[in-house]
DNA sequence: CTAACACTTAAACTTTGGTTTAAGTCAAGG
DNA sequence: CCTTGACTTAAACCAAAGTTTAAGTGTTAG
């Protein structure tokens, strides 16, 4: 087979078809080529898609992802295009880590409470630095 | 003044009228009494939204933080309560923390990258533990 | 009297990452 | 010829935590 349909597509990248229709809307999969009507897919499909993952797996949103992958000049490596957000991403992930940890300090505190009310709970969490909001 | 308006209470609490109307329908905070059709508070509402701040702060659900308040007889004191979820909670926010921690390692190893395409990239990510996904 | 203003409700809208559905097209098999 | 299965599209739907809007009520100021 010198071509996939958006079923082996969607199987061999084990997502569901209506995700790569998705993806292809939102300008992160190249469009297909069109034959009939229907998607024709190179191998090289699936590696696109991986990259996707990949990007979304550390935390890119699909409008980013677009932008990493669209928004430069033709012929930007990866690294550079990478590194005009990955400094970004890092400062949210370490500002999750903060708010990640000092929640787990109040749960921890929670786990041994022995208050009658809640509200001297608050004050006890009040003490433990307040923690922000969860995004 | 022995009352205060929603506007007055969204005032001091920091939050829209809106919110508090949606709180209230959400079951987090009790339904205000009404004088000619309008939310007549006293000054303990706002202890009350700052429970559920403070709830929200460390990860509950709107619907959680209905079950954490009402879900119990009567007189279940606050530790009771907060014991029923801090354990899952704890679970939730330790792998919360370990994907960021892994998100991060990838970021900085992007940080570096001088990939020439994002197939060698996939290649470095792939060989620094798969992180899953974002929840 | 009238305008401005704060409030009321139900219902619709927002955002994100898709999924589901409706209605239609196409090729293959029997 | 007819059915089946995979595909096409646009549009509607989902969750969460609210916000916004429409249409109406009540109070106060001038």
């Amino acid at each position: 087979m010198p071509y996939m349909s958006i079923g082996e597509v969607a199987d061999k990248a084990g997502i569901a078809a209506s995700a790569i229709r998705f993806y292809e809307r939102q300008g992160v999969l190249p469009a297909a080529q069109r034959v009939h009507g229907r998607r024709h897919y190179q191998a090289d499909v699936l590696e696109h898609i991986r990259i996707v993952q990949m990007a979304q797996a550390v935390g890119f949103s699909i409008e980013e992802i677009r932008l990493l992958l669209h928004d430069f000049p033709a012929g930007t490596p990866p690294s550079l295009r990478w590194q005009r957000f990955a400094g970004q991403k890092l400062t949210e992930i370490d500002a999750l880590l903060r708010r990640a940890n000092a929640i787990k300090q109040i749960l921890q505190q929670g786990l041994q409470c022995q208050c009658a009310t809640f509200t001297e709970c608050l004050a006890i969490v009040d003490a433990a630095e307040p923690p922000a909001s969860e995004p």
